[in-house]
RNA sequence: GCCGAUGUAGCUCAGCUGGCUAGAGCAGCUGAUUUGUAAUCAGCAGGUCGUGGGUUCGAGUCCCUCCAUCGGCUCCA
């Protein structure tokens, strides 16, 4: 007999080699047929392995992640398994299963693959699992794997099980599918009754640019149609608040192939929202002890060789200018810290003076590769609400801990609450693409992730996502479509002040060094502005909008009384417009709500008369009647309540 | 940059296997209407069918080049 222990603590003793299946039988008929895959002293097994030991079996619904992943796994067999049928000789590599859904990297030799054959591949995928084959998965020696492949000539999975130990090497088959496996599958295909495959991408093997592109090929699949039909709904959805769209409905920015590809051309309403997010960030700095100073666009080739940038970046980037003077070069800014050093390196400095914060929206030119152009979240020229704090080794934990700080309250205040932080730190396989020793990285990640730790904020360490010159704590925020993306990041660099030589003199008349940090809590406008806009679907909070309230006169000759109302919101900083044009009441409204206005008035005859004015939310919530008076204090009040001050 | 897809009016989209002068709705302009909580009516104007080349008697439609966009990969100071 073995003990089994259930995570709400529960133990019971049950024959050696059952499987979960037959324990989760034991429990409930009901729970036998749901169960997707399970856990078993914190490894994934299958529902059908046989356990021997005691221990500790988590069980795995549709309604978990594990279960879902299983789920997505076992149909990327299936649709390898398709793939293989449909086109002959091609080379499976690896089919792992996402956070939504599944992928299959293949490479189809001479085959071309495209999404006009997703019907029939989906189609099949069907049938097959119709047909509820057993997915089996079986222990194999390293020689066995090497020879069965060596036998399909595919040198992916070769390479794959020669990185693996003899002795821990599976194979999953299903019907008569065979694949390189290490488990984690349904009992059965049977589970798997909606499939649809999403998108076929280049990927290369191994994640390498060198190496071989494969085709990868998207799909999700669900137990029920219905989930799968909701799921498409979903993202319908989500794709109506991708800030393009909205960004172009809303005239917040541009792009224009004139111009160039990836750099945005703010509309006027964009540019008021930016500046008004701007002035937010400047007061909180303010109040934070951060001075503005200003920077030039273009600096000196010598400037980024000094910082290490311009070899690092320098050929992959926009060419340095050129001027009538033989040999000058000038790069066009693509990061302010340099500029910043030398802002520091104009005067000399007392400890008594730091830590001195150095900030500026500072806009940067990236030679970004066209295919990683996106929107406004990944552009060519872009603006960084940048700053850099230069402090004592000893004032180093406590900055740090400010900037977090503030960040939070930046993220608070637009109601971004799922974050997740990340600590991004250097490949340890790959430190020549970084600058600086050992002992100078190695103390700035501890600064990071005591710093964070202190703060109580939960993290990931992410190793490889590190700057070449320093460690990060990155925010890390989604767009509608689940997209990850940095906003706010945090920087400790040792590197830059050697480079730059920067120095002040500590209270024994030492010249000393002074650590520095980099940090953006926006990250930049753009690509903030962008999640902003994905986040609130484009109706922004009342304290940012443009436009808070539209008065609608009902009439013609309401016009003049409209613009009397006008006069007197304005007067309290109330961002109102009037819409007095010669069309209907209805068609104001529908167009008010078009643009996501949060409220409109209502002004005709009776309102004059009474002196009170009908309010309408946006989506069309009846506020009811107010003075010019109420409604003033009403949206003051509303607007203040959303933002509290750093 | 790479793989795959897409590109028709300011916007959203029709245009079948090549065949009359390229269509519609919204937006715009003009006029009528003076309006009460999500589209008043009528008329007008608007397009080198992303660019350049080719095939053809004939190209929005087929082929090639380039450009841009979208989904990924790689990259992200």
């Amino acid at each position: 007999m073995i003990v089994i222990t259930f995570p709400d603590g529960v133990s019971r003793s049950y024959e050696i080699n059952s499987t979960p299946f037959d324990i989760a039988n034991s429990i409930s008929e009901g729970l036998s047929r749901n169960i997707i895959s399970a856990s078993f002293n914190g490894n994934t097994i299958e529902t059908t392995t046989q356990l021997k030991e005691n221990g500790k079996l988590i069980f795995y619904t549709w309604n978990e992640q594990e279960g879902k992943k299983a789920f997505w796994h076992s149909s990327a067999h299936v649709l390898a398994q398709v793939l293989e049928e449909l086109y002959s000789g091609i080379k499976l590599t690896i089919g792992p299963a996402i956070s939504n859904g599944f992928y299959y990297d293949v490479d189809f030799g001479n085959h071309t693959m495209s999404e006009k054959d997703f019907p029939k591949i989906e189609k099949r995928m069907i049938e097959i699992s119709r047909e509820k084959h057993l997915f089996k998965l079986k222990s194999i020696s390293k020689k066995e794997a090497l020879d069965f492949y060596k036998n399909h000539k595919n040198e992916y999975k070769i390479e794959l099980i020669e990185n693996l130990e003899d002795g821990t090497i599976s194979f999953c088959n299903h019907d008569n599918f065979t694949d390189l496996c290490r488990g984690g599958h349904l009992p059965n295909t049977g589970f798997i009754k909606a499939v649809k495959l999403l998108s076929v991408a280049g990927a290369y093997w191994r994640a390498d640019q060198s190496k071989t592109q494969l085709t990868r090929v998207y799909g999700i699949s669900f137990p029920k149609q219905k989930e799968l039909n909701e799921y498409l709904e979903l993202i319908e959805e989500a794709k109506k608040r991708d800030h393009r769209k909205l960004g172009k409905q809303l005239e917040l920015f541009t792009f224009s192939n004139k111009v160039g590809q990836g750099l945005p051309l703010w509309l006027p309403k964009g540019a008021e929202l930016r500046e008004r997010l701007e002035a937010f960030l400047k007061k909180a700095q303010k109040k934070a002890g951060y001075q503005q100073v200003i920077s030039p666009h273009i600096g000196n080739k010598e400037l980024y060789e000094t910082s290490g940038h311009y070899q690092k970046y320098g050929e992959n980037s926009f060419k340095p200018i050129t001027t009538p003077s033989e040999g000058e070069e000038f790069l066009l800014k693509p990061m302010n810290c340099p500029h910043h050093c030398e802002i520091f390196n104009s005067k000399k400095w007392s400890y008594k003076e730091l830590p001195v914060r150095f900030a500026e929206f500072g806009t940067v030119y990236r030679y970004e590769q066209s295919g990683e152009l996106h929107g406004l979240t990944r552009v060519r020229g872009f603006t960084q609400d940048d700053a850099h704090i230069f402090c004592t080794q000893q004032q180093l934990n406590s900055e740090f801990k400010n900037v977090i700080d503030l960040v939070l309250y930046v993220f608070n205040s637009l109601g971004f609450e799922n974050f997740t932080a990340r600590v991004s730190l250097r490949n340890l396989g790959n430190k020549e693409k970084y600058i600086g020793s050992d002992e100078i990285w190695e103390e700035a990640e501890k600064a990071i992730i005591n710093a964070t730790q202190e703060k109580n904020i939960n993290y990931k360490i992410v190793y490889g996502e590190a700057a070449f010159y320093g460690p990060k704590l990155d925010f890390m925020v989604k767009d509608a479509l689940g997209r990850e993306w940095q906003l706010g990041t945090i920087q400790i660099d040792y590197n830059l002040p050697e480079r730059f030589n920067l120095s002040y003199i500590d209270s024994e008349n030492k010249v000393q060094r002074p650590v520095m940090i980099h940090r953006a809590p926006f990250g930049s406008m753009e690509r903030f502005i962008a999640i902003l806009i994905e986040h609130t679907g484009g109706n922004f909070p009342l304290w940012l909008t443009s436009n808070q309230l539209m008065i609608i006169a009902v009439g013609d000759k309401h016009k003049k009384y409209s613009e009397k109302v006008l006069k007197l919101l304005e007067n309290d900083e109330i961002r109102a417009l009037v819409d007095s044009r010669n069309e209907t009441v209805s068609k104001k409204i529908r167009e008010a709500e078009l643009n996501k206005i949060p409220f409109m008035m209502i002004l005709g005859d009776k309102e004059i008369a009474s002196n009170s004015f009908s309010i309408r939310g946006h989506g069309g919530k009846d506020f009811g009647k107010m003075s010019i008076d109420e409604l003033k204090s009403f949206i003051l009040t509303k607007s203040s309540e959303a933002i509290k001050d750093f």
